[in-house]
DNA sequence: AGCACGCCGACT
DNA sequence: GTCGGCGTGCTC
């Protein structure tokens, strides 16, 4: 028998299988998903790889054929059939190697890693002086240093000095794997169930006063009951050693199970109930459960307002889900900042459920995948990677807040969550529920068009009102002299809410890594003509740069709309803001929070808690603290500078601008008291700001839609996008050129755009340049072809240094 | 990606 | 002659 094996090794080169013999002892044991070890390459490394397929015959050669040397993870595959396939799916997808998609879709941490080392092996030879050298080093750090360390040392005459020493017989190399050894074993001990043997033992105790620690382990133990040793001992007060004579006697028998941490405390929450639904809600999930039982089912998109109840939704169609057997997972954005809804699922479903997030230990996130595998719980929640837990039968995936950017995958495979979560609907047959209050363009387009099932929740549950919202014209405030950061009406609101002893939140949208450049006069901001998204400031060269197209233009004198001199560069960093509100407002205490203040791991969570307990009367950040808690005494909210995202130079823009906004509105007047929301804006014309303002999801969406279809931005168009990295810059701009040029040549009769080559937003990132293209077209399959062609034509012309990552954007 | 092999120019 | 840089090809 023969196994298919991805070697773990990330390079395009290796990305296939290779095939090992299947040694004679394991051909039971070994199976599709199983993480095994093989020898690989010249030198026989041992390496981490994956069966993805298991065959009688194989084309190689058998010369070549290596075995198999080591089974992982004690025979039990890593992959679950449905998560092997949409790792194979991600691979098509995403454009990289099967083994990255692997590695995103199997618990973290549980790499194998492996370090050579050089070792003395104590025979000894004539050795010239270098060897001497090397030899030295050897005996005085005890015999076997890593081949790392000796290369700092002797640099890149290391490889032949080594080669020298080793045909002298004198060192030879060792390589050293490290294995995680997250599981916490436990030893469990139950009574035999040899009736006859049992009875005699406990009468032979009963007699004899020196079986005393025996007798008193076997009336601890109840039968059929499996306690764990620890548990044991302190039970019957005993020491290891009556329980050793009875395990060796078989009157006990031992289980070692594997300890499965859990990470919350059960005592901790309140037991709920689910709540009776408003008919708003119960029609919702009549039509979700509908959907759940269906052969066929489509993605369901919960639109629903802040507080309108999806949570309660989610919990009572997820209880519906695992009632039939199956199980659930709820993603969650950046779960750390939103510990609520955890709250609320614990105190529902108690065991049933469990949590994972990225401040828990590997071990401990690698336990609750093991729970979820071995069937002990039904309902899993956390961030993108919850969405590949081994379950057995999913049955819904609940995304919730699914406009949020922590869906995206920052790391390869740079996937969408929301498109992994669907293909693994389709594949395991499991419903997928996507909620927002502010969904996506795209999303909603295709609920609007019928891809997808929309359901609309309009009111809001508990009474709370909708906060009031005044839009604050900054341009105007410029006409009156007032060059502050604060409008005049909200300074007027903030002093009233220190009078009233209520907090304010003041939000400095995300502190651009881009800066744009605008007309404090006119509020425009410097666009490109035909791109229509904002430039880019470059300070280095005093530029300003489309990061679509890459036209680049010196930065006028004037406005080009309104001709006034006050042109200003954004990026107004959170500090400044503070310095500005603590002169205003002297007898205020406030907090700021950004990267800077956020030291550690729980950094965020201990401002926001200083902040809930009232120990301060206002708070500034960025959109970090949009999310998560809410703080019933907040009742006015400031947005500095709303146009900040308007102007990020994506053709994203708008929508990520109307997000922010609603998002921040929805802090103030969470509690009893009712809130107020003050927008400053130079562009209060713009559709997003207007919209927010309203409050009016639909309305921006009518707006949002024309616009895009006029300029044939997604969703009315497919956009792909190559970054082209490498370490020589000139080798870099020439690829992108050689590329652009060839798309340039097919992309009439591909039916494509082609944009750029321009510098990608962050033009240098870790000592590589990085150059960008954009090709846009309807047909996205063309598109893709079009796409994989130019670069696989590019690839030939140009040094193998340089890299293209491919993105499908959108 | 790593690694070995082989060709070639520079330097003892 | 020997050393070391660099391009090329291979990994079951």
């Amino acid at each position: 028998m023969y196994a298919q094996v991805i070697i773990d090794a990330n390079h395009a080169e290796v990305d296939r299988v290779f095939d090992y013999r299947v040694p004679a002892q394991w051909e039971e044991e070994v199976c599709v998903g199983l993480r095994v070890m093989v020898p690989f390459g010249q030198r026989n490394t041992k390496r981490e790889g994956y069966v993805i397929a298991l065959t009688e015959t194989t084309e190689v050669p058998a010369g070549k054929i290596k075995e198999i040397v080591e089974i992982l993870d004690e025979g039990r595959p890593i992959l679950t059939p449905s998560i092997l396939e949409l790792a194979k799916w991600m691979k098509k997808e995403y454009f990289c190697t099967l083994n990255q998609c692997l590695q995103a879709v199997m618990p973290a941490g549980i790499r194998t890693k492996s370090v050579w080392y050089a070792e003395l092996t104590g025979q000894t030879a004539e050795l010239s002086e270098k060897e001497q050298q090397m030899a030295d080093v050897l005996i005085e750090q005890g015999g076997a240093v890593p081949l790392r360390e000796l290369e700092q040392i002797f640099g890149n005459r290391t490889e032949y000095i080594l080669r020298c020493l080793q045909e002298k017989k004198v060192v030879r190399l060792h390589q050293k794997t490290t294995r995680s050894t997250y599981k916490k074993e436990k030893r469990y001990v139950s009574l035999t169930e040899n009736e006859e043997l049992l009875i005699a033992a406990k009468e032979k105790a009963e007699k004899d006063k020196r079986l005393a620690g025996q007798l008193r382990v076997l009336s601890a133990i109840c039968p059929g009951e499996s306690i764990s040793v620890e548990e044991l001992k302190e039970k019957a007060t005993v020491t290891d050693s009556p329980i050793h004579t009875l395990l060796q006697k078989g009157i006990l028998v031992e289980q070692r199970r594997q300890e499965k941490r859990d990470v919350f405390q059960l005592e901790d929450y309140t037991p709920t109930q689910p709540f009776y639904p408003t008919p708003e809600q119960a029609q919702a999930l009549t039509l979700l459960r509908e959907e759940e039982e269906k052969e066929q089912k489509r993605p369901v998109l919960l639109h629903g307002v802040t507080g309108s109840g999806k949570t309660e939704i989610y919990m009572q169609l997820i209880e519906h889900v695992i009632m039939a057997g199956k199980q659930a997972i709820v993603l969650v954005p950046e779960i750390s900042l939103t510990p609520q809804i955890m709250e609320r699922f614990i105190s529902r479903f108690g065991k049933r459920v469990s949590v994972t997030h990225s401040r828990l230990s590997l071990g401990e996130r690698l336990d609750q995948w093991r729970k979820a595998r071995d069937g002990e719980i039904s309902i899993i929640i956390g961030p993108r990677s919850a969405l590949f837990m081994p379950f057995s039968n999913l049955g819904v995936i609940v995304m919730d807040e699914c406009h949020e950017s922590s869906y995206i995958s920052d790391v390869t495979p740079k996937y969408h969550t929301r498109e992994v979560a669907r293909k693994l609907s389709e594949l395991t047959g499991a419903l997928l529920v996507m909620g927002s209050a502010t969904p996506d363009i795209d999303s909603y387009h295709r609920a609007v068009t019928g891809e997808f099932l929309l359901l609309q929740l309009k009111e809001r549950t508990k009474g709370s009102t909708l906060p009031e919202v005044f839009v604050t014209d900054m341009r105007k405030e410029l006409e009156d002299g007032n060059r502050s950061a604060f409008g005049l009406p909200l300074q007027q609101a903030i002093r009233e809410n220190l009078e009233k002893g209520q907090q304010t939140m003041l939000f400095l949208n995300r502190r651009g890594y881009s800066t744009f450049v605008s007309c404090r006069k006119c509020g425009e901001a410097l666009t490109c003509p035909s791109c229509n998204v904002s430039y880019t400031y470059h300070a280095s060269d005093k530029a300003l740069v489309c990061h679509y197209c890459g036209k680049e233009v010196p930065v006028p004198k004037t406005c080009p709309s309104c001709g006034s001199h006050y042109i200003r560069y954004f990026g107004t960093g959170t500090q400044k803001i503070e310095e500005e509100t603590r002169r205003l407002f002297p007898e205020a205490s406030v907090l700021r929070m950004d990267a800077d203040t956020t030291t550690g791991k729980n950094g965020h969570a201990r401002i926001l808690e200083l902040f809930g307990k009232g120990k301060a009367d206002i708070l500034i950040g960025t959109q970090m603290i949009a999310k998560g808690h809410d703080f019933p005494n907040v009742t006015l909210v400031g947005i500095l500078a709303a146009d900040l995202s308007l102007n990020l130079g994506t053709y994203q823009a708008a929508e990520t601008c109307f997000q922010l906004i609603t998002q921040a509105a929805g802090r103030a007047g969470r509690g009893e008291l009712a809130g107020r929301v003050f927008i400053q804006t130079y562009q209060p014309e713009n559709h997003a700001i207007r919209m927010a303002a309203a409050q009016d999801y639909e309305g921006f969406y009518q707006e949002e839609i024309l616009l895009r279809q006029a300029m044939e931005y997604p969703p009315f168009s497919h956009i792909f996008s190559v970054l082209i990295t490498g370490e020589m810059e000139q080798e870099v701009i020439l690829a992108a050129q050689r590329l652009g040029a060839y798309m340039n040549h097919y992309a009439e009769r591909a039916g494509c755009t082609v944009v750029g080559p321009a510098p990608a937003p962050l033009p240098k990132f870790r000592g590589e340049f990085r150059w960008q293209i954009f090709a846009k077209g309807t047909d996205a399959d063309r598109l893709k072809a079009f796409v994989l062609y130019t670069v696989e034509q590019t690839k030939k012309d140009v040094s193998r240094e340089i890299r293209f990552h491919l993105a499908f954007l959108a």
